[in-house]
DNA sequence: TTACTATATAAGCAAATTATTATTTATTTA
DNA sequence: TAAATAAATAATAATTTGCTTATATAGTAA
């Protein structure tokens, strides 16, 4: 059985999505954790934006967020109750692996080699 | 398997159901057509609000729109790219039964009893 | 035709949203 | 400790949204 979510946190969710950056966002922490600098290699907009964005899906409770060291990972809420909404809408769009790759590739978190 | 809409279309008909007059309509048009004035009857606001609710769903192509004389009813577009997605998230919203009895109740189509 | 009903469209406005720049806070490291 | 990095927050401006009122269009029926 599907789990059922209250009309009115499902339109709060629906509208989150409902953003092309915001979409992204949790279609790429469908697939892996990250850090704000690890989101700002793939979209092309500032640190406080993408910031903001995280904020609000924090906020409604889709991402939860845990600081390690200098950085803070961010990933989704699998405790969620909203959680089964938000994997049956992931079914329907791309993966985004192209953009994990491009985040995997600049590797912003490590800064030399070893 | 799942349909695949691109992100893009995705994000537009996610911004398009959050909103919880939206988000209603299409949970009462999964199970029943309706023209404008049956859906006046359920939400506490003007008949052009519910007009303009309408005209964005269909420019989307979400739902269909068939007059029959003088009134035109609306309906989910069955043939969509975007049907599979929009069912899969209505089954996690609530049934609108109670919004469809207040329509039957006061079935604002037929003035008389014959 | 005239009157009436159903619905769409237009215009205007207030509230919400999203981005930007500047600044602050937290952490690591020299 | 001071400098550098990561990220959050604040303030603000531009855009979008969703409502309202007023009006236009389309169909029905007297």
């Amino acid at each position: 059985m599907k789990s059922i979510v209250e009309l009115e946190n499902a339109a709060t969710v629906l509208k989150l999505l409902g953003d092309k950056t915001r979409l992204t966002i949790i279609g790429i922490l469908k697939q892996r954790e990250c850090c704000v600098c690890e989101l700002l290699e793939v979209f092309d907009t500032s640190q406080p934006s993408i910031s903001q964005h995280l904020r609000k899906l924090k906020d409604a409770g889709m991402v939860r967020e845990e600081r390690r060291g200098q950085w803070i990972y961010y990933s989704l809420n699998q405790q969620s109750e909203l959680s089964g909404l938000i994997e049956d809408i992931l079914e329907h769009i791309p993966d985004q692996l192209e953009k994990i790759k491009m985040i995997e590739k600049s590797n912003p978190t490590l800064r030399c080699g070893c």
